[in-house]
RNA sequence: GCCGGAGUGGCGGAAUUGGCAGACGCGCGGGACUUAAAAUCCCGUGGGAGCGAUCUCGUGCCGGUUCGAUCCCGGUCUCCGGCACCA
């Protein structure tokens, strides 16, 4: 018979789905293991051999945990809000629900060709009303608790999806979806308060098990930095506040900088006599685009209030004051003291505007030419009165306490991170459960009218003017305000995509509950998820938001655990051919249809994980999948060929053993490339020695969770189906002692070089190896007539012999 | 600029508490089977020298430590990713 992989495929699959083989059951005494994936966004495109990647991997885990005896839940769901589909049913003029199903449905199919044990009862919908009541329930549960309010501000306004983009959605200046120019635009806007949660999402990281670069980028993102706030006088008689990290460079502070947006500057216009020049330079510092703003090429632009100046807390000194936009409103205090010697930015500004230079930390070279921002010992304070002869280090405590003490100033920790911009002027997303009453103010619904049903609308259509389509629907926008019964206007805005992707692995441990987002013993059971993988390109959107809603779900009592994930790793992109991202505009996307079609599912499965270093990029080759198909061949024509006994073939056995602990290592690891090779040399020299039915029994079950079908056709063709499935089975057992060979081969070498190979009993004491190697011919062409100096023998590996003339 | 990661055959990649560099796979060369091709099987496959046994060079580059370095240390170059006027 030949490896018919068409016909056993689909054959395995029916017969798991009838017998359920893959149900997580709910508070079972065995331990329990949460492998979960990123959900798939459903485009229209279907999957892309992106996708079987980390899917393979957390199947072949997750199959592994089940072997080893752990009741696993491993669910898939369709992350279904967004753009994408809004934007193909605006132009196909077909609903975006419709499109929705359709494209769940076509994902589903192709989800199940590739054999993943997933726990289908489990699926989740974000687009479900059943879902997203519990996402706005969040909502609403963050509104009452004072982290979601709706403010005025410029935010990021993406030009071609019309729609508003969080912080993190906006990358180089551009929008991180599309790609157009991303402008400042004053907007209303529902904010969520994560920078309430700053200081944990740094600390907690700590107590997780997640890959060492998503911690690094995640604390980047925050960006915490300690320094002090400090008061300066100015001559008008107010305070202003500044911010600084380097609070020792506060004698060299010699002039000031706002942002052009702050607040007293509007107080100050009766005093400033070139009121004309500074609201000239705030509107064209307003009308800049993100990218114009952040261009760190372009020179320093500003201008000086000419009226009002500050007065140097440390020194007293008059210093002028200037407008800038490198001083960000958004930031710490939007005001700085500027110390041109000691920091770059001021030295350039200063330069070009002629202010003071004033060296006080020495240490470098001359600040007349560059700044010295050196934060070690190497620079020691001068100018500074009481604080010169101190490094940097030891006088920034010095300075802070004196500032305290005089009442000027104070310790104060900043971050980089903002709060989420939560409001986006499209259809496609929950709508944002809350009033606008005119007497009462915004009134949150009342949780029993949950869910509030994404309305149907003539057009979904982004508009111009920045409005949502809903806004149109004035029989839906027209309500009643929930606290005075009188006339009220629901928001039109929806929630942005990463709303329904906070929470969903939490909806997995129960998704048809209809009295909570899950129950208390579900999440009790199944909290956290053990293990998530996931591309690094989440790392700073969903990764953190989803811990946010996490930490605030933990706060007000719903979820048992500090953190959503214990484990958290990722996975490389996969590149077409030429090693560029596969893209339809390109040509090179492969579908993973096509590869099944040819050489079957299992075939694709282990080339995706043979393919190179898991956590790597790597590049897609047509060539490499046919060694995949020809290993499993191979193995099927073992099966076929091999003898009757149920015991170990001795030549076998310790290959066997080794293998076992191998491949149960790699999987662990995510080595799945170095699992699959071992399982090749296994092979290999099982087809050389010829193999029994015991053999085979063992290759079978540790290729089960990498090549699932062909693992269950062999089981049942050896007559093993009497144990049920053999993704049932349990691990094989792994003896260290039978991995032992009685000879062991050793390199020799004479003077660090290699010259021969002996082989000596793996009992041999150092003495019986150095004389073995001494006794070899080729060992002694090359230590003929010296002196032996000394002997380094590594057990088991090599020996070494130093000689000397 | 700051923070990460990576440089190994024709290619994807193995091998690091410092111990035989190139596992496994692809590709390529030769052979078997075939009328032929595909598939399959066998042999070979880092560079250089030699008929050959062998010798020699070799993990981006320069140095160091060591009996021994792809691995550790110092320096340097290149590529990739993230952040970026965050005071």
């Amino acid at each position: 018979m030949k490896y018919d992989f068409a016909a056993i495929e689909p054959k395995w699959q029916k017969k798991w789905e009838e017998a359920k083989v893959y149900a997580a059951e709910d508070g079972s005494d065995k331990p329990k293991f949460y492998g979960l994936i990123e959900f798939p966004y459903p485009s229209g495109q279907g999957l892309h051999v992106g996708h079987p990647r980390p899917f393979t991997a957390m199947d072949i885990v997750t199959r592994k945990k089940r072997m080893d005896g752990y009741n696993v839940l491993f669910p898939i769901g369709f992350d279904a809000f967004g753009l994408p589909t809004e934007n193909y049913a605006i132009k196909n003029h077909i609903h975006p629900a419709i499109v929705t199903k359709q494209n769940i449905a076509n994902f589903t199919r192709q989800l199940k060709m590739l054999g993943y044990g997933f726990d289908w009862d489990r699926c989740v919908d974000t687009t479900d009303p059943n879902y997203y009541k519990w996402t706005q329930w969040i909502f609403l549960q963050l509104y009452k608790n004072g982290l979601a309010y709706k403010t005025t501000m410029p935010v990021n306004w993406c030009t071609s999806c019309k729609c508003v983009l969080a912080n993190e959605e906006v990358v180089e200046g551009v929008c991180e979806r599309c790609g157009s120019p991303v402008i400042r635009k004053e907007k209303s806007q529902w904010m969520l308060k994560i920078t309430a949660y700053a200081q944990r999402l740094i600390d907690d990281l700590d107590d997780v098990d997640f890959i060492e670069r998503v911690k690094i980028q995640q604390r980047n993102w925050i960006g915490r930095s300690t320094g002090a706030e400090v008061t300066f006088k100015a001559t008008t008689g107010d305070d202003i506040v500044v911010y600084t990290t380097r609070p020792d460079t506060l004698f060299g502070a010699t002039y000031m900088v706002l942002s052009p947006e702050h607040a007293l500057i509007k107080q100050w216009q009766p005093q400033l006599k070139n009121w004309d020049d500074v609201t000239a330079y705030q509107k064209m510092a307003a009308s800049k685009s993100d990218l114009e703003r952040t261009d760190l090429n372009k020179d320093k632009t500003g201008v000086k209030l000419d009226g009002v100046a500050a007065i140097n807390p440390v020194n007293g000194r008059e210093i002028p004051i200037f407008i800038s936009d490198y001083v960000l409103s958004s930031y710490g205090t939007g005001a700085i003291m500027a110390v041109p010697a000691h920091d770059d930015r001021d030295w350039e500004f200063a330069k070009k505007f002629g202010c003071e230079i004033t060296e006080v930390v020495s240490g470098g070279e001359d600040v007349q030419k560059a700044a010295f921002t050196a934060k070690d010992e190497t620079g020691i304070l001068v100018n500074s009165s009481f604080l010169d002869g101190l490094t940097v280090k030891d006088a920034i405590p010095v300075i802070t306490k004196w500032l305290e003490e005089k009442g000027i100033g104070h310790a104060q920790v900043n971050y980089k991170l903002r709060d989420w911009v939560f409001s986006r002027q499209r259809y496609w997303g929950e709508p944002i459960p809350m009033v606008w009453c005119d007497k009462c103010g915004w009134q949150p619904l009342p949780e029993s009218e949950l869910p509030l049903l994404l309305p149907e609308v003539e057009s979904y259509e982004p508009t111009d003017d920045g409005e949502s389509p809903l806004s149109k629907m004035t029989d839906w926008v027209q309500t009643t305000c929930p606290c005075c019964g009188g006339p009220a206007r629901r928001e039109t805005d929806t929630m942005p995509q990463w709303a329904g992707s906070s929470w969903y692995f939490l909806r997995y441990m129960d998704p048809h509950n209809n009295e909570a987002l899950a129950s208390p013993e579900a999440l009790q059971y199944w909290s956290p998820v053990d293990w998530y993988n996931g591309g690094m390109e989440h790392t700073t959107l969903h990764l953190l938001y989803s811990r946010f809603w996490h930490k605030f779900l933990y706060d007000i009592g719903v979820v048992p655990t500090k953190e959503p994930y214990q484990k958290r790793t990722s996975h490389g992109m996969i590149l077409g051919e030429g090693g560029e991202k596969m893209s339809k505009s390109r040509g090179n996307v492969v579908n993973p249809d096509d590869i099944v079609t040819a050489y079957g599912a299992d075939t694709l499965r282990l080339y995706v994980m043979f393919i190179g270093d898991f956590e790597q990029a790597a590049i897609w080759s047509d060539n490499a999948v046919k060694g995949c198909k020809r290993f499993l061949d191979k193995v099927w024509n073992l099966a076929e060929s091999c003898s009757d006994s149920l015991a170990y073939t001795k030549a076998n056995e310790p290959g066997i053993h080794k293998c076992i602990k191998k491949v149960a290592d790699d999987i662990e690891g995510m080595k799945f490339n170095t699992a699959i090779a071992a399982m090749m040399t296994l092979v290999n020299d099982m087809t050389q020695n010829g193999c029994s039915k015991g053999d085979m029994k063992s290759l079978i079950t540790m290729l089960s969770p990498f090549a699932p079908h062909i693992a269950e056709e062999l089981w049942e063709m050896l007559g093993f189906s009497g144990e049920g499935f053999v993704c049932q089975q349990r691990w094989p057992e792994y003896d260290a002692s039978k991995t032992v060979a009685s000879e062991i081969s050793m390199a020799v070498q004479v003077n660090g070089k290699v010259r021969a190979t002996i082989t000596v009993p793996a009992d041999a004491d150092q003495a019986a190896i150095v004389a073995a190697a001494q006794a070899d011919p080729k060992v002694q062409k090359f230590s003929a007539g010296m002196q032996l100096v000394k002997t380094i023998v590594v057990p088991g590996r090599l020996v070494n012999l130093i000689v000397k003339p």
